[in-house]
DNA sequence: GTAATAGTGTCTTTAAGACACTATCGC
DNA sequence: GCGATAGTGTCTTAAAGACACTATTAC
């Protein structure tokens, strides 16, 4: 471990955010267009630097709240708002053309948020469906009519993060992050629908949430939201592990 | 995203390396001790400065190659050599009172290697248990007979690697990184009871892990150097992924 | 022989997958 | 009434857990 503190190369050091939501049985992600080069009008993921005494997951609730107003919750965090935690980190020497940049990415798993985007700062902003941003031919969905290409490295940390997601919902309760504070059984339902991009048996995927101890509780509310028998409302237990895991079909 | 690259805070970024094996059946860690303030003489992970011109897991590799002599494989990587991975990213503003440093983290996972530690620099480097270091108390194990306490965030930074190791043995065929090319069936149990801490039932291991299609391929050979009945010897087969994943008892 | 590990088989239990069926709303 | 979603029950099947039992070595 040479530690030398006079002679270090120097880096830059930011946080870029993989937000996700689910909107209209999608899943979808944030994105801002750039305004400056390199880049300049495609659109990438919101992020920033790292301030000079701000810790990885402050910049990164902070960049959050200036993109969409939305407060995480932390570990544990019992009150609304979303759930942060870091993704991972990309340094590749050359992914921005002016500098060494280190991104440490964070994944945002929101509720839907009513406005395409509230807060933040002048820039367009949207929620794009994942899967435009990532399908084969690097997303080519139609934006009036150009094709969805992030900027940097950006189409690969999406894909990270919705990776992540995927794996996480399986064995965690944080598909919950996903849904509002109270929500039905058939809302839970559509956003692993959404999220894994399957269909999965309403009775079977009811016995299997209601019946693992935790994950679920009923707040006494129903609703006919979603049209038909009216629903039990619940909210997210404390239970965080989801054991033995819900699986993902075709396997 | 206020991106100036003129202006940004300047950070030091390194890389710490959580390096794993199983010996004597025992999870263990390789550590080195500190020649320099702060911290000196203190035991602490590997790791250094990542180059200007490096990416992350170059680095990663280059401190696992001056400290042990090994060579990673990468993801799907089919030659001999330890497994890394990207861990995590710490970048507390004070976890280094000299200056500011965002180390990110890779984790290790190498079969046991003969000699404490072969190669590397002159500082004094060994292979400690896990439990000891992380043990309640953080770690008081005899070594002579001054505590183990790690400098800097690196007990948390083992914890992390230790409880990502232990979690993804389960659902992934990487428990076959900690063993040699070609190991019986006992000796690859041997591992998870290590790494787990737990006792597993020998005959449904076996069930377990040969009924798993592409997990273990037979080379035809076979061994005693466990004692009793000769036992095949395997190697690791495609497989990546475990499915039906493998369940830790105590649920 | 004993003691060790390797390997197979069998029974029980848990839980997933595939349904049929009923319940309660809006219209 | 129809059509929607909610919720329960039942049968089948996959697979884990708990064993008994046999096999092959070193000593």
């Amino acid at each position: 471990m040479p530690y030398d503190p006079s002679a270090f190369p120097p880096f830059a050091v930011t946080v870029d955010l993989v937000v996700l939501t689910v909107r209209s049985h999608a899943l979808c992600a944030l994105v801002v267009r750039r305004g400056e080069p390199p880049y300049q009008g495609r659109w990438a993921l919101p992020g920033g630097f790292v301030r000079a005494d701000e810790d990885l997951a402050a910049a990164a609730a902070r960049e959050l709240k200036e993109e969409t107003g939305l407060r995480p919750h932390g570990p544990e965090g019992k009150d609304t708002g979303a759930h942060l935690e870091q993704l991972a980190t990309y340094g590749d020497p050359y992914r921005d053309p002016r500098m060494r940049v280190v991104s440490v990415a964070h994944l945002v798993l929101s509720p839907d948020l009513p406005p395409p985007i509230a807060g933040g700062d002048a820039r367009s902003a949207r929620w794009s469906p994942a899967e435009s941003l990532l399908g084969p031919g690097e997303g080519l969905s139609r934006d009036g009519d150009q094709p969805v290409q992030l900027a940097f490295d950006h189409a690969q940390i999406l894909l990270d993060g919705v990776e992540r997601a995927r794996a996480k919902i399986e064995y965690s309760s944080l598909a919950t992050a996903f849904c509002p504070p109270e929500f039905t059984v058939g809302e839970l339902r559509r956003v692993y629908e959404a999220v894994w991009g399957v269909a999965l048996d309403p009775r079977n995927f009811h016995r299997k949430v209601t019946g693992t101890p935790g994950f679920l509780v009923p707040t006494g509310g129903t609703t006919t939201r979603q049209g038909g028998r009216p629903a039990q409302l619940f909210r997210a237990g404390g239970a965080t592990l989801l054991n033995p895991p819900m699986l993902r079909p075709e396997v």
